[in-house]
DNA sequence: GTCTATAGATAGATAGAC
DNA sequence: GTCTATCTATCTATAGAC
């Protein structure tokens, strides 16, 4: 387990951490080769083209909504609470993605968006399995989108604090309680 | 009233159209005047430089998020009811000077991430002047910022239909009737 | 107030040595 | 698999004519 990381991750990391620091203008793969010590070359060696590294992040993306989706199914506390809790960004290597795919999706890569479009669409997948009020399920992705919508507008800092979370949380669940 | 718009208008206009179709890093000076019918030039002696024009943008934002929040409150149908509905994005002015300024807010432009939490602020707090319980109030809020988030993973035809935000609307609304 | 011309920096990508 | 050197295109911004 927990080889060092490869040079291709390596350079994934980079590149998701330019974008999410700087956003897309400043993502170069002088930068990303940078910050990933390597060589512009030996970037290009990896990933033959910016666009290739885009489909490179993609493909984390993909894979790492569905190690998620298996871990709401699974979490102890529900789903509901689960998806809403890992929607305030934590940093963690699956958010990150989240983020840097984000700060891509306002381009013309459709690519991107249709990779974020398949994710909420998982999401609202996994709370229908548990909620039987389409409106409610709804309530909550939306909820949870409107979490990650204030995670590009707001450091740590200024994000929602974690009482106001859990009784966001606590609400939500009583209403899917409740009804449905 | 509704004089042919000036060169400065008609320059914002282009800049929100190529942030919206092609994103933050086809918005070039040169795309913006070509865009605008104007020259690279001419549009350097309205807006000094690319951050000048950023600024004007910001501006543009902050006047109509004050004409959007007397709106709010004068609403026939209640501040939550148009809140929600005009947060599916409709093409309206505000809406384009809203996602154009999204596109921006990924980049290193804190001011432009700054001008849009006011923005949220401003809803926050109208909405609170008519829901007693916070935390619905913050579940409203919520909302409304997913429905613009999934207005930036979704065209228009794949947007929330119709009659889901009517069910949307009546859902919430009645929590409010209900609980604060 | 609008234009053309151009400077100076930097982008993505290729070639070829090691 | 990683590097340096280089090509070509394009970016922001300035200068100065009209």
């Amino acid at each position: 387990m927990s080889r060092p990381p490869t040079s291709r991750e390596r350079i994934l990391d980079a590149f998701e951490g330019i974008l999410i620091d700087d956003g897309e203008r400043a993502a170069t793969l002088e930068a990303v080769a940078s910050r990933a010590e390597v060589s512009k070359g030996g970037l290009l060696y990896h990933f033959g083209s910016k666009d290739a590294m885009i489909d490179g992040l993609i493909d984390r993306l993909s894979a790492r909504v569905n190690e998620d989706v298996a871990q709401i199914r699974a979490a102890e506390e529900g789903p509901i609470a689960y998806l809403l809790r890992t929607s305030v960004t934590s940093q963690s290597p699956f958010d990150r993605t989240i983020m840097a795919c984000l700060s891509l999706a306002h381009s013309a890569h459709d690519e991107v968006r249709s990779a974020l479009r398949g994710m909420q669409d998982a999401w609202f997948a996994v709370v229908r399995e548990n909620v039987d009020d389409p409106v409610l399920a709804r309530v909550i992705t939306l909820v949870s989108d409107g979490l990650y919508f204030n995670s590009v507008l707001r450091d740590g800092g200024q994000q929602i604090s974690a009482d106001e979370l859990d009784r966001l949380v606590g609400y939500l669940r009583a209403s899917a309680a409740a009804r449905g």
